[in-house]
RNA sequence: GGCUAGGUAGCUCAGUCGGUAGAGCAGAGGACUGAAAAUCCUCGUGUCGGCGGUUCGAUUCCGCCCCUAGCCA
């Protein structure tokens, strides 16, 4: 199977992400590809800060605003969706840009998550009502090898692998991710002092385009998508409960917290910072290069 | 001016029957194998408002002063 071409462009909220793909893919008449949990839901567009209609008319988007409010999207999904948008561009001869802050959706796609049976709601329902210690007297007795690697203090984690467990009947660490594709990895970096600006700016912007209208108007949200952060702070003012000024703020700090969670993430993996103003020069070039072994895969 | 309640970590507060203090939040760092903008872990020395007094020893008791809030004039 030949290789899956396409590249990288990640960093943390607020970095100017989307503009900056919407530029160079332009220029390179290539496509994008969303890499977000949350803009993957159709509905509660400014607040989940998608591209904008404008930019999206510039450039074609892929997996933005392409499941319900209602639904409970996932990483092995989302993989598997965009794996299926790369191959189709590059059999097209194009390569695209995967654009976005969502890291773990980010390693789904270069490292195939193993065959593990889907979430099932009713069983996560029952395994998140008993205590955790019988999950984990469980879990001990199941996978002893999973008991000692994952965080045994994070109940989610405890209840994902005793799912997988009762599920197949095999142990969860037996299941195993394999390394696919290596594709270049862009990192838009932005200072820290400059980005707590940024965020400012673009929680003012939601609100001055009506992002509490738009949660008004939103109609059902299901548990996943209610996660997305500033849901439930406008939920709040809506219902009277909090003012507008710490409303707002709850939003910066969390989308604060999260930008720092994200460098995290980043950090571990090997990403190539790149500063805002070199994207243009250096992610068109990676397309170029990428392009390039593409269509040498396409002849051979 | 008088009375009352307070002045303790960046913020909100707890506490010390006298042996120099601890939570939540914020902040910093980390993890992450199908909810991930989620979830979880680690990290807290600060003239305990100021000056005196009592005491072996005071942030803790006493006095005065300063500041804040409320009440009374």
């Amino acid at each position: 199977m030949k290789p899956l071409r396409y590249v990288i462009l990640a960093g943390p909220t607020a970095t100017g992400k989307s503009e900056a793909a919407v530029r160079v893919a332009e220029a390179c008449g290539t496509e994008v590809i969303g890499a977000d949990a949350f803009q993957a839901y159709a509905g509660l567009d400014l607040l989940s800060a998608k591209p904008t209609v404008r930019q999206r008319e510039r450039v074609p988007h892929h997996l933005i605003g392409v499941v319900p409010l209602t639904a409970t999207y996932n990483a092995h999904q989302y993989a598997q969706q965009a794996r299926a948008i790369v191959q189709s561009l590059n059999a097209a001869g194009r390569v695209p840009l995967v654009v976005g802050g969502t890291g773990f959706y980010l390693r789904a796609l270069t490292h195939t998550l193993p065959e593990l049976p889907a979430p099932d709601s009713d069983l996560r329902a029952e395994l998140q009502a008993e205590p955790l210690e019988r999950l984990l007297e469980e879990l001990a007795r199941l996978d002893p090898a999973a008991f000692l690697r994952i965080d045994r203090q994070n109940p989610r984690r405890v209840v994902r692998a005793l799912e997988v467990c009762r599920l197949t009947g095999r142990p969860f660490s037996s299941f195993a991710a394999q390394a696919e594709s290596f594709p270049p990895r862009c990192l838009l970096t932005c200072p820290r002092t400059h980005l707590r600006v940024r965020i400012d700016a673009r929680v003012k912007h939601m609100f001055a385009q009506g992002v509490v209208a738009e949660v008004a108007g939103a109609g059902e949200v299901g548990h996943a998508a209610a996660q997305m952060i500033g849901y439930q702070p406008i939920r709040d003012l809506l219902a009277g409960r909090v003012t507008l000024h710490s409303c707002m703020d709850a939003i910066r700090l969390r989308t604060w917290q999260y930008a720092r969670r994200q460098m995290t993430w980043f950090n571990s993996e090997p990403f190539r910072p790149v500063p805002a103003e070199d994207v243009p020069g250096i992610v068109s070039r990676e397309l170029r290069l990428q392009a390039e072994a593409l269509a040498s895969d396409l002849t051979a």
